[in-house]
DNA sequence: CGCACGATGCGCT
DNA sequence: GCGCATCGTGCGA
């Protein structure tokens, strides 16, 4: 499912109705019996939404200041979630750089990295557990299609800590070289 | 460019 | 009380 969501457009709808909306290029996948994931315990009140239904938000707040964004991919009662890492902004530009609160950010940079890009589409804690399927979610993925060019690599995920496995496992997706994705030099190519 | 570090809240042991 | 699925800045090369 992270392969799989590489192109989707994930879209915001402010109250205000504006759309922002970007092109995942970036993920990472999230399994049951992963010592990486947040689930590997057991269920919690924070981790309670990667058991929810496939399509269910998990948004989490980390180092004391940054939100970030998954969605729960395994059926009822099973925990597992794919990171979105990093968007290529596609709509509502000039709002996802005031939600940044900076003006020097390059347009690629704006949803780089799985904190920024929930700065850039203001999602936060209470978006935690809401069904993107839902017919009139504000916060949901739309197909959408790679340009045929784009290659696919994968690469140890990014930031992590755990067990041999979890250090190791290749389960980091990214579209090679798009000027969007995040991380070191080296894990963009 | 690469690396070190500080900010800062809170989930979980 | 520890450590985090991060980011921006500041330093030296």
């Amino acid at each position: 499912m992270a392969r799989d969501l590489l192109g989707k457009r994930l879209v915001r709808v402010l109250a205000d109705g504006t759309r922002l909306a970007g092109r995942i290029v970036e993920t990472e996948a999230y399994c049951p019996g992963d010592s990486a994931m947040h689930a590997y315990r057991r269920k919690t009140a924070r981790n309670a939404p990667m058991f929810m239904q496939p399509g269910t938000a998990y948004v989490y707040f980390t180092y004391g200041m940054h939100f970030c964004f998954n969605i729960s991919t395994e059926a009822e009662g099973v925990p597992a979630a794919v990171l979105i890492r990093a968007l290529e902004p596609l709509e509502g530009l000039a709002c996802m750089r005031a939600h940044r609160g900076r003006n020097d950010v390059a347009d690629a940079a704006l949803c780089q990295g799985p904190a920024n890009l929930c700065k850039a589409l203001a999602l936060d804690r209470a978006f935690s557990g809401c069904d993107l399927l839902a017919p009139d979610s504000v916060l949901f993925v739309e197909d959408d299609t790679l340009a045929g060019e784009w290659v696919i690599k994968t690469s140890p995920r990014i930031g992590i800590s755990g067990d041999e496995v979890a250090l190791r496992a290749p389960w980091r997706f990214y579209v090679a070289a798009h000027p969007a994705v995040s991380g070191p030099p080296q894990l963009r190519r």
